[in-house]
DNA sequence: CCGATACTTATACAACTGTTTCAAACTACC
DNA sequence: GGTAGTTTGAAACAGTTGTATAAGTATCGG
């Protein structure tokens, strides 16, 4: 193995933007190859197939995030000792990973943002098979972290506001750097998640 | 034009089932003709092409859903007369049609409750032009109607609770008929659409 | 310096894509 | 019943897709 980092991460930076820009399926492995300035052949030789690249660009991020969240999760709920954790807290330890990963680990936290937003309804079997493994110990630790902090919700009515928030937060990494209306004053990204979280909480709340 | 209803219609229905399924990308034109037993060039012979036929599916339902949409935001605006319309009204009038209408307009309710909420994440430009061009008029509506109902909110707050808001719409769209966690009970539509609307609302006038 | 390993290159392949062609079959009207 | 117009049929098209192959080049250990 030699200094292969070039070919290798050029190629996964490269496919991760444009994967995010246009989706796994509309983008060939000759675009990506064309991008990168590497041979058509590369990605076969590093990866295996496009299958596994896909699988690669996927997990460089999404597993940091996930452990991210992880961590968050029992910071929170460590923090917060014997007493239930605040639902706001818990909230963004689900949510900031998502968009703190994307400032310190990509290159351009436009095309992570998007990717992953863009994941969550990628009709690829394959993709719909990473994200179940990646996700399921993510959601149960996140049910109970919300069932103790709203011991007054059903576990069906948890579900589905769970449902809800992750629609919002993958809709808002998808679309968050689009077309403005005009003459809308930019929100910051703190203001943001801030803005996700509290209408996500109030979510959880309501009646 | 003899009764081509038969061949059309049956394209319609058949390319509305697996575009939902699978995206426009992963659906050939041959996987539609052979699941509707109609012959290969009958694509092309009735729609023109591919393009064609998916802005074809797409306005088939689309055009229906956003102008009961309107309608609903009109009766909503009209029956409270000089008072601003409760905000959960506003949002059902967003919110039911979408699934009133799977089930009146399309042969499976499924199908096209998936091709709805795929659309709005599809990289195909295609698609995404023929969004705005069928969203705009609505979110200008949309847009009024909440900040009516909640003038303590600025234009750009209103406009991120509203991609929130369709966020949880469309991912809930997408994915309703999907994998309950086991031994949950299973919440009628009725009682989901009033959850979504319930989670918004208060999602809209959190701080 | 040699040789082995690791990587890159150019080319070729088979499978599949959307689309076109043109003859055959059908329908309807006079 | 025959003919104009519409719809279907089977086949072929050119282009793109992901992948495989084999010859080439660099890099490093001995």
């Amino acid at each position: 193995m030699k200094h292969d980092q070039d070919t290798r991460t050029r190629i996964l930076d490269v496919a991760e933007e444009l994967f995010g820009e246009s989706g796994f399926d509309r983008v060939s492995v000759r675009d990506i190859t064309r991008q990168a300035r590497v041979n058509l052949a590369a990605i076969n030789y590093h990866f295996g197939g496009k299958e596994e690249l896909i699988a690669a660009v996927f997990e460089r991020h999404f597993v940091p995030v996930n452990r991210a969240r992880l961590a968050a999760l029992t910071t929170v709920e460590d923090s917060a000792k014997r007493n239930t954790p605040r639902l706001e807290d818990i909230l963004e330890a689900f949510i900031r990973p998502t968009v703190q990963c994307s400032f310190t680990t990509a290159k351009s936290a436009k095309a992570f943002s998007k990717l992953f937003g863009r994941c969550l309804s990628e009709p690829n079997p394959e993709i719909e098979h990473l994200l179940k493994r990646q996700f399921e110990p993510l959601m149960k630790r996140m049910d109970a972290a919300l069932m103790r902090a709203l011991p007054q919700l059903s576990r069906s009515e948890i579900f589905w506001r769970m449902k809800f928030t992750f629609g919002a937060l993958h809709h808002w990494l998808l679309t968050r750097e689009r077309c403005l209306p005009s003459g809308l004053q930019k929100l910051d990204v703190e203001g943001q998640i801030q803005t996700l979280i509290s209408f996500a909480a109030a979510g959880f709340r309501s009646a």
